[in-house]
DNA sequence: GCGTAATCAGATATTATTGTCTTAATTATA
DNA sequence: TATAATTAAGACAATAATATCTGATTACGC
């Protein structure tokens, strides 16, 4: 089964663009996002820890406590979240799975696939959180 | 971690290009081909028969046996592999793994992703395997 | 202050993927 | 015909990813 994304981050990009979704400044808890999202509660809160850990959210403790954007919607981007959780290894690796391939020594796909991938890149660097929230006007959407 | 591909399809990929490279009419042992691209042998074995039951390759028992493509080079596509192995739901989900979003219920990136998702489609549709070997002219390319 | 509700942290469990082992069946070749 | 080398098949093992559980800490609100 070929995947983009591991789920893990696909739970990211969906908690953090919900998070968006709220009034700046309230706090969304975990059971919250879990409810909203239909993700598993606890496998969330780890992720959410990541995040935090990471910078992109800020937490609070306590009851009340909850999660909230660190930065400004528009300075988070979803490069930034796919880099926090999944890592940057898919701007490198070789389609093909050969292990030494690269500029100097290229796979027989490897220029194509550098196009492809560049413009993935692109597309997860240029869009950012504002942008998106802006996009989903629904706050029931979890369907999507 | 992302991945485009797995494992499994990644190696298939590797041995189908391959046999590719061989003289046509050759058989090639999984023995053989283990060695020369560096992956595990009876995991490489199951992915040939899955290739072989897929009717992409054709495969000789016994003594000089071995494997060889079931069509000629310019008949197999990357997709061919792809689709054999990994199944082709990547040309329908969603990047955010949103399990409802779709053309009548987009995500916030639904369309832009669907265009980078075509690209990366087109391309394995149309690169056929003899045009890769073209490329690999060193028959000791394992390093790539 | 006390109770409640939340994050945080680490251990454990489950499931999927990757990799290995063993045996049987097949076939070229000596 | 006997042997050796190979594919085929299924069971098993190891690893990684996903998910759950438990307890600790923190902080709000009564």
């Amino acid at each position: 089964m070929s995947i983009i994304f591991s789920r893990q981050c696909e739970y990211a990009l969906q908690a953090v663009l919900y998070l968006a979704l709220q009034p700046r400044g309230t706090l969304t808890s975990s059971k919250d996002l879990t409810t909203r999202l239909g993700v598993p509660y606890h496998f969330l809160g780890k992720i959410m820890q990541s995040l935090t850990r990471k910078g992109l959210l800020r937490s609070q403790k306590g009851s009340s406590g909850g999660f909230a954007l660190a930065l400004p919607p528009k300075d988070i981007t979803l490069f930034h979240i796919v880099e926090a959780i999944d890592g940057v290894d898919f701007t490198k690796k070789c389609v093909l799975g050969f292990p030494e391939c690269s500029g100097k020594n290229p796979c027989a796909v490897h220029h194509q696939w550098a196009g492809l991938r560049e413009n993935i890149y692109e597309m997860l660097v240029r869009k950012n959180i504002a942008e998106m929230a802006k996009e989903t006007k629904k706050p029931e959407f979890r369907a999507r």
